[in-house]
DNA sequence: TGAAAACCTGACGTTGACGTCAGGGTCGGT
DNA sequence: ACCGACCCTGACGTCAACGTCAGGTTTTCA
């Protein structure tokens, strides 16, 4: 499938500076479930791009959503769940009503992850609303200051 | 000015329950300079509906912005600075220079805060795309697990 | 092959934003 | 004047999300 893709892994180090967090966070986000990178025969852990692109999502859901890492962990799960859904879809051991029954399950979770976003971005909207209105007055006052100097 | 308004002092408890926080972070934000609530002469704070409203705003800086309390401070630091200008507006002792110094810094806090604001709008806007995109991504899957079914 | 660089697992420390508790002062109604 | 409700100031506790350090292991590369 990916075919140009070198697929080279990254030691924690180099891992860590790619995404913009410590190592020890990459060692606490794994304790908690969260990632999941390989292993050398020596236990070394290895990252991939994936694991990168996750840990940026991890970062996301953090700084953009206010979510705590439990709260994330669902979120990843909701996700993981679909990912393996897709990956079994045409595994015939998979029962159709199970798999609608956890499609239906993921769908639920990202429908309600959407609801909160959405929320949000009403608040911030609202948000900028009102801070844009207090510049515009801080504006207007900046504006008769120039003038009373003119005058 | 405020004419229908009775001005009716809350103590800490009352204040905390409006506010939807505890007592404990009411004297928290006073002691980081956040709120700086009136006493009566026996010690005891007294609450206005400002102060009020200066919690929720607050809270929202908090939960919307994820920004920490030294940062909120410094917002409320530049909000307070504007009504200050504008109470010594046509007071002959701030010196026009002064004033528009003062409007300007406020203006200039104001138009980061905006940034941001606007920075975590857009990437919101972003997050929500890629969620929609899931989303309907879930749903095609499902519509074609109930076909499945169907056929 | 051998040493420097990178990494490992505990385990304790830190920071922000409060929670909680003790021991005492203040307020409002009677 | 008094009592119960409310409030005060320390001061220590807590929780999440890591930071940091020690002592040992694995990789890498000259």
């Amino acid at each position: 499938m990916t075919v140009g893709s070198e697929d080279r892994l990254l030691g924690i180090g180099a891992a860590a500076q790619q995404a913009g967090v410590s190592e020890r966070a990459l060692r606490y986000y794994q304790q908690l479930g969260l990632l999941t990178p390989m292993c050398t025969s020596g236990g070394l852990r290895r990252y991939t791009e994936a694991d990168l692109a996750r840990v940026a999502h991890i970062r996301e859901l953090q700084t953009l959503l206010g979510l705590n890492l439990d709260e994330i962990a669902a979120v990843l799960r909701a996700e993981d769940r679909v990912a393996e859904i897709k990956a079994a879809y045409h595994d015939h051991r998979t029962g159709a009503g199970e798999r609608r029954e956890l499609v239906r399950e993921s769908l639920a979770i990202h429908a309600t992850l959407r609801a909160q976003v959405q929320a949000k971005r009403a608040a911030l909207d609202d948000f900028l609303a009102d801070l844009d209105q207090r510049i515009s007055r801080i504006s207007d006052t900046l504006t008769e200051l120039d003038a009373d100097s003119a005058g």
